[in-house]
DNA sequence: GAGGGCCCGCTATTCTGTTC
DNA sequence: GAACAGAATAGCGGGCCCTC
């Protein structure tokens, strides 16, 4: 692939691609960045072309189409509020592409108009790009190097560049990847394509030019597009249910016991598409050792100095607020913030979660096994640093756009869980009790839990929990999602009113608990398959307090005996 | 290691068919 | 109808997955 556009000619992109159309991948990309000669010095830039290679991928096998926005804005991008005139004391706001930070992420906060890492003057290259924008307002899209103005005065028309784009793109493919093929729409309709202001007003123009910070040699390339707006709202039909945004979430922690702390948080805010709107990482101080610093990376020293979860929490709920969480077996990274916050005397903003986990088994996708790295090299999402909460909150992030677009496409039902704030729960390690049978040490040596072991219910199953009737001891009661008392809590008060604690549920369960009967668990689908009476926590609570003692006793023993 | 959900294998129970 | 054997079904719980 060979493209040439720009607003004022003279200035080009060259991005030879080989692309495998049937898988979706991009195989190998490189590009043309010298503007002296038409040589190909891969060599001197050998990590831009890699770099941009690599967004590319990310882009690409994520199910997204490549637009020349993402190559545009592979590092660096400017935004202008007006073209820029001669003379004008102007500046440039310029953002630079972070580490960690993908193509689309990036790209979505120069749209925005967020805090930029740099101003620059405005008087560079790039003023006579600007005068084209014809006074709208225009992204500047900066690569190393720059065009002169004098160049950039042999324009070629609107029309000579609307054909070098669709050259860009296959003309028919028989891609399928979530989004459709690149080149139309799944109903077959072309699909909207940028255009010049000049060609296609209404729409927002944006272009590039400019002389990158390391940049050593004479002027390469701008770039030359408009957001493709048509194109990012895709036609495929949307179920009205779905959330109208997501927040994908992943912790480190020092440890996965009840007692353990978050030692980091990353967060990356997804539209009701999929698309990345924004994101967040930050540090946090767990006031305690960091546990296994050999998967995380993070030491008591790196950690010395980062805030408190309290100090954090409020700009963490700002992030999750009104969105549904999304992990990767999304009850460990929920339950490590429900207690955090309990901790902390708040509340989680969160209403919802949903597992990749899960998504992935409904979607019925050919992995190996459920793990994070084989859901990512099934997309082509590449992990950059496995355990960074912010690496992999951006692969999943990027596994999870078309898991979502699947869905949809299919008209699958979401398997969204309803989160619990937890209000009464245990704090640390149950005190040391001598090595008996029953208790299992902990892999932190020194401490000692408690076996999940009961022992068998002493009274034999009086049968179904009837409504409005009271609790009956030996009735087999299972628990099902979140509870607001921690689990392993509110299952010892059970026991000892006597009732059975059951793992899964059958045609004998008295009881199922949950405080969300509609959820898509087993235990929900079982209970309704079978008719299993189901009550919520709260009123479970209250039956709790007034539980029947046996009519014949224990088992083995005579009644009252 | 903890913990919730799920899967699978073992065991118990029920059903069916056969024989007396 | 009783007794038995074998097949079918149901229930339970151990172990696995996945996160740090």
């Amino acid at each position: 692939m060979r493209q040439r556009f720009g607003p004022l000619g003279g200035s080009r992109v060259r991005a030879p691609m080989v692309i495998d159309l049937a898988d979706g991948r991009m195989l190998w990309t490189d590009v043309h960045l010298t503007g002296d000669g038409g040589v190909h010095d891969v060599e001197r830039h050998v990590d831009r072309p890699g770099r941009l290679g690599r967004a590319l991928w990310w882009y690409f096998t994520g199910g997204s189409r490549v637009t020349l926005w993402d190559l545009a804005c592979s590092d660096e991008a400017v935004v202008v509020r007006r073209a820029p005139e001669p003379g004008a004391p102007d500046e440039v706001p310029v953002f630079r592409r972070r580490e960690y930070e993908d193509a689309a992420a990036f790209a979505a906060r120069p749209r925005a108009l967020g805090a930029p890492e740099e101003r620059r003057p405005a008087g560079g290259p790039g003023k006579a790009d600007g005068r084209a924008a014809g006074g709208r307002r225009a992204l500047l899209a900066p690569h190393e190097g720059g065009v002169a103005p004098g160049k950039a005065a042999s324009s070629p028309g609107p029309s000579t560049r609307a054909r070098a784009w669709h050259g860009s793109r296959p003309a028919t493919s028989s891609r399928r990847s979530p989004g459709g093929p690149p080149g139309r729409a799944r109903d077959g309709a072309p699909r909207a394509r940028p255009a010049t202001a000049a060609v296609r007003p209404g729409l927002t123009p944006c272009y590039g030019t400019g002389r990158g910070p390391r940049c050593q040699c004479g002027p390469v390339f701008s770039v030359t597009m408009l957001v493709d707006r048509a194109a990012a709202d895709s036609p495929t039909p949307w179920p009205a249910a779905y959330p109208e945004g997501y927040a994908v979430v992943d912790v480190e922690t020092t440890g996965l016991a009840r007692d353990d702390r978050i030692v980091s948080a990353a967060v990356y805010q997804l539209d009701a598409r999929g698309r990345v709107e924004d994101h967040w990482y930050t540090l946090v101080n767990p006031q305690r050792d960091p546990g296994p610093v050999w998967i995380h990376g993070l030491t008591t020293e790196v950690l010395a100095d980062a805030p408190l979860f309290p100090e954090i929490a409020g700009e963490l709920a700002k992030r999750l607020d009104g969105r549904v969480l999304v992990a990767h077996n999304a009850a460990f990274d929920w339950s490590m913030l429900a207690r955090e916050y309990a901790r902390a005397r708040a509340t989680a903003p969160v209403r919802q979660r949903l597992c990749t986990i899960a998504l992935s088994k409904e979607l019925r996708l050919p992995l190996p096994n459920h793990k994070l790295e084989s859901l990512a090299a099934h997309y082509g999402v590449v992990q950059q640093r496995a355990h960074h909460a912010l690496d992999d909150a951006r692969v999943l992030a990027e596994a999870f756009r078309p898991s979502l677009q699947l869905a949809a496409e299919a008209g699958l039902r979401l398997p969204l869980l309803a989160c619990q704030p937890l209000t009464e729960w245990s704090d640390g390690p149950t005190a040391p009790r001598s090595a008996a049978v029953g208790y299992q040490p902990s892999y932190r040596s020194g401490t000692w839990r408690p076996s999940r072991k009961r022992p068998a219910c002493p009274y034999p199953n009086p049968g179904r929990y009837k409504s409005g009737e009271q609790l009956i001891q030996g009735m087999r009661v299972a628990f099902s999602g979140d509870t607001s008392v921690d689990r392993e809590l509110l299952e010892d008060r059970a026991v000892e009113a006597g009732l059975h604690i059951a793992t899964s549920v059958s045609r004998l369960t008295s009881l199922l608990v949950t405080n969300d009967p509609g959820s898509p668990t087993s235990k929900t689908t079982k209970a309704a398959s079978f008719g299993t009476p189901v009550i919520d926590e709260a009123a479970f609570m209250q039956l709790l307090s007034h539980v029947v003692p046996a009519p014949g006793g224990a088992k083995g023993t005579t009644a009252g005996g």
